[in-house]
DNA sequence: ATAAAAACAGTAATAGTTATTATTTTTAGG
DNA sequence: CCTAAAAATAATAACTATTACTGTTTTTAT
């Protein structure tokens, strides 16, 4: 729950099983599927092939690091109204959007511009 | 390269082996990854689990149809001008963004709409 | 204290995709 | 044409992420 690295379930089993050795992967993810059922967080998909997990709940995106491959959160402001837009490009009805990025983190980027010193 | 409908690799397998009884699916996905690789063609990810293709390759998004499963293209305007903007909201650099929607497509609007009278 | 319910570990199964291998087809010279 | 190298292929195995199953343990509520 305190964790903004957006695990997947096997980091989160790798995590829980200092704690508790005999856990099992799919302890962890009936019960990450539990709390994603109920809202207690959330399951992304940001195009890798690895479902990954948010305790934060609140609405806003995700961009992935091309270099290290970290996920981070992004807030961007209205994008309910971005929804609203987008339907007067469409003859049917948009009810949710996805939205996710892919670039380069902001430690990738200091790290890059040092090495090129 | 016709169809419009974004299918996955398995139902391009199902379709040409109608008329090349003996090709294999390892051909098909070797055929697809090459030509995504050049460029001739897009592989897409609408969350669902399943690469799709997309022998549009012009800029466009798309949106899936929760009622029958189909994947429609929608053409957004300015959506170099949002990858722009968005640059404001993060503190590193973004250079790609995947946006697709969820909804209702036109067909199964009018289907529920009929089946209500 | 006990019986029903729930959660669990361990394992099997599944789906989508990639990798391997032995064979067939294509290509480019001589 | 012939032939050897290169490329493409079918068939199958392997792999990854996830879900399902099963028998056992733990929890819950009397």
């Amino acid at each position: 729950m305190n964790r903004k690295d957006h695990p997947t379930a096997d980091t989160v089993y790798m995590h829980v099983r200092q704690q508790y050795p005999n856990i099992s992967l799919g302890t962890v993810y009936r019960n990450l599927t539990l709390l994603s059922d109920i809202g207690e967080i959330n399951r992304l998909n940001v195009g890798d092939g690895v479902d990954r997990f948010d305790a934060d709940t609140s609405p806003h995106q995700h961009i992935v690091c091309n270099t290290c491959g970290c996920v981070q959160d992004i807030f961007l402001p209205d994008t309910d109204k971005f929804l609203n837009y987008v339907n007067n490009y469409y003859d049917g009805v948009i009810t949710t959007q996805t939205i996710h990025f892919r670039g380069t983190c902001n430690a990738c980027m200091k790290m890059s511009a040092k090495n090129n010193n």
